[in-house]
DNA sequence: GATGGATGAGTAACCGCTCTCTGAACGGCC
DNA sequence: GGCCGTTCAGAGAGCGGTTACTCATCCATC
């Protein structure tokens, strides 16, 4: 591939485009490839003159050491991957901001891989993503319990974010989604309501499963639950709206904001007001719900925490120091104008 | 640091944790490294039953060819990295998530690395980012030309996503802000709207300049045009409703859609109606704001085509095919309903 | 039966860097 | 002046793969 013909006697004057390698400064610099390597990297005692030289050379040689060479000496390649179900879910993509962003101050890199919640490439993914970096924020609420424990020692060091894995050693962050649901039934429970929907996010969603259990084990004695499959978006609220019409209920939980923007939107076409007719409740809080009209009661889920805490407890584990604790994120009931008292008829 | 005394005869049985290498899966087949590597990468042949003893000996083992070496040995990592500007910026979570998932399509995965508005930086991490991996998808709208130009040559292969450099080999996706924001002028000046407001994104923001500039010089013979500094968030344009009752506009031209949807949010609030008092545009065609009170009219930019054309024109040039030519995206105009005729007064 | 051409496994160089180990040079001390 | 301890640059062996080249083997051909 490289048959470079060293063709005349000439040398020095014409490297041609001979690669800028170690070994090309080694030779203009007229040292060893180990003392360029020990100017470069600093640690190491390198006479002043010798080291100018080096650094000269370097610079007219326009020469930066190989990453990918430096990964294979070091075993150490300084990024980190992270692997999630959908990037285009807010919430992953909210993690992926600040991740990198706490990452990238300690001068790691971020490897993003999507599993387009493909669960049968879901372990391969984990494991080259792993293999390719230094360690993995691994977000797959979906993958059984019995595959990931089996995969857990090929992707240490890694933090898992939003499921458990009882008796993993891996630090794991995590959202009380229950503790949410619990505050929602209480704040509508409070005003009145008696008859409550829940639009179900995507069976895929391990959240929508935890929501929903919830829900489920506290209904019956103090309300009646009706469940209507939706989904995550916008769309899926809009158009599910229609049917709460007819299923007379007084209030409703979405499965995330961006469907109770939905519902609410459908509903003003729709000319019921929100909340004297209906009360409406998200999840997330994401950024713009407080805009809306009527601004929308949701449950404040601290996303932005997300990232730093995982980076935190992956850079700990990478240096072997002690990590923080597990921590459970509490999310925080925000009442705003669209829930209200309900409708006595 | 790995010592590892062969303290005794025995060496079959209890390998103990010796690094799982392409040596030691050679001597487990008995074997050489090179047949290893043939079977792993199946291009040339190799007998039957050695390709089965190497593929047991492999499996038994959980051997995984180690990327990092492979990518020293190949020269290509099967990666590719994207450079942006900030990535809490909904523009680039849709290019970064469109361009993984095309990427993915043909087993590669994507760097990302975020320069936070830090044109220091901005030089050194795309070198760094591109070093390590095989090409480069730039969102740098801010770096001068000038600087640009000097780095192309270390940066290729690359891709050049929503800014130009004149006389550049670098393919090119740019975005027609220009043409986007004419669209709404004539579609403002013809429902009679002769005073607009524009609420301009932040000063770092290339693409605020190309809307700005654009605007003023139309203005003036048709219209007048008042400047009012906001941002690109939604508070922002909720803050900045306030001033526009004062100015006397009939119109407002938001940066992007959040602030539009800010800005329909706090003048509901101020009982100013929309579209009868005031019309407001947005910018991007965002998902859900075709789900505002009113919708929106907006300018709608493909962002999902970004992603996709970036990485096939990127892929092209890997390969060294030819590739696709520039493309500059024409926004398409949505009028909704947060756009009618102006008040008569 | 000798020869020639396939076939396919092993040898070893290489990718570009790091780092241990070796040994030369130097200075201080007795 | 010889000895020893430092200091620091170079030699070379990795890191874990790939692959050009060599060479043994086997079979077909004359």
């Amino acid at each position: 591939m490289s048959n470079r013909s060293l063709n005349g006697p000439r040398e020095d004057p014409a490297p041609a485009n001979e690669p800028v390698t170690i070994g090309l400064v080694a030779r203009a610099a007229n040292v060893s490839r180990a003392t360029v390597s020990r100017v470069m990297n600093g640690n190491t005692k390198v006479a002043p003159h010798l080291a100018d030289r080096v650094r000269q050379a370097a610079q007219e040689l326009g020469y930066e050491p190989s990453p990918v060479a430096r990964s294979l000496a070091l075993g150490r390649t300084g990024i980190v991957a992270m692997l999630v179900p959908d990037l285009g879910n807010p919430m992953f993509q909210g993690i992926l901001h600040r991740l990198t962003e706490a990452a990238g101050d300690q001068n790691y890199r971020l490897l993003v891989a999507d599993s387009n919640e493909n669960l049968q490439e879901e372990p391969l993914l984990a494991i080259e993503a792993r293999r390719r970096c230094d360690g993995l924020v691994l977000c797959a609420p979906r993958m059984p319990d019995e595959q990931l424990r089996e995969l857990a020692p090929r992707l240490s060091p890694f933090v898992l974010i939003n499921r458990e894995l009882p008796e993993s050693p891996a630090p794991t962050l995590t959202i009380d989604f229950s503790a949410g649901i619990r505050d929602i039934l209480t704040h509508l429970l409070g005003l009145g309501h008696r008859r409550l929907a829940y639009l179900a996010g995507p069976d895929t969603s391990a959240s929508n499963h935890a929501r929903l259990e919830t829900l489920r084990t506290s209904a019956g004695k103090e309300f009646d639950l009706v469940e209507l499959p939706c989904g995550a978006a916008f769309a899926d609220g809009h158009s599910v709206a229609d049917q709460l019409v007819d299923i007379d209920v007084t209030a409703v939980i979405a499965y995330n904001d961006l469907v109770a923007f939905g519902v609410l939107s459908r509903l003003h076409e729709l000319g019921i007001s929100v909340p004297a007719q209906m009360s409406v409740v998200g999840f997330d809080d994401i950024e713009f719900v407080r805009y809306t009209t009527p601004p929308l009661t949701t449950v404040s889920v601290p996303l932005d925490q997300l990232g730093p805490q995982a980076w935190s407890r992956l850079w700990a584990l990478m240096r072997e120091v002690t990590v923080e604790p597990d921590v459970r994120f509490r999310p925080r009931l925000e009442v705003r104008g669209s829930t209200g008292p309900a409708p006595r008829d």
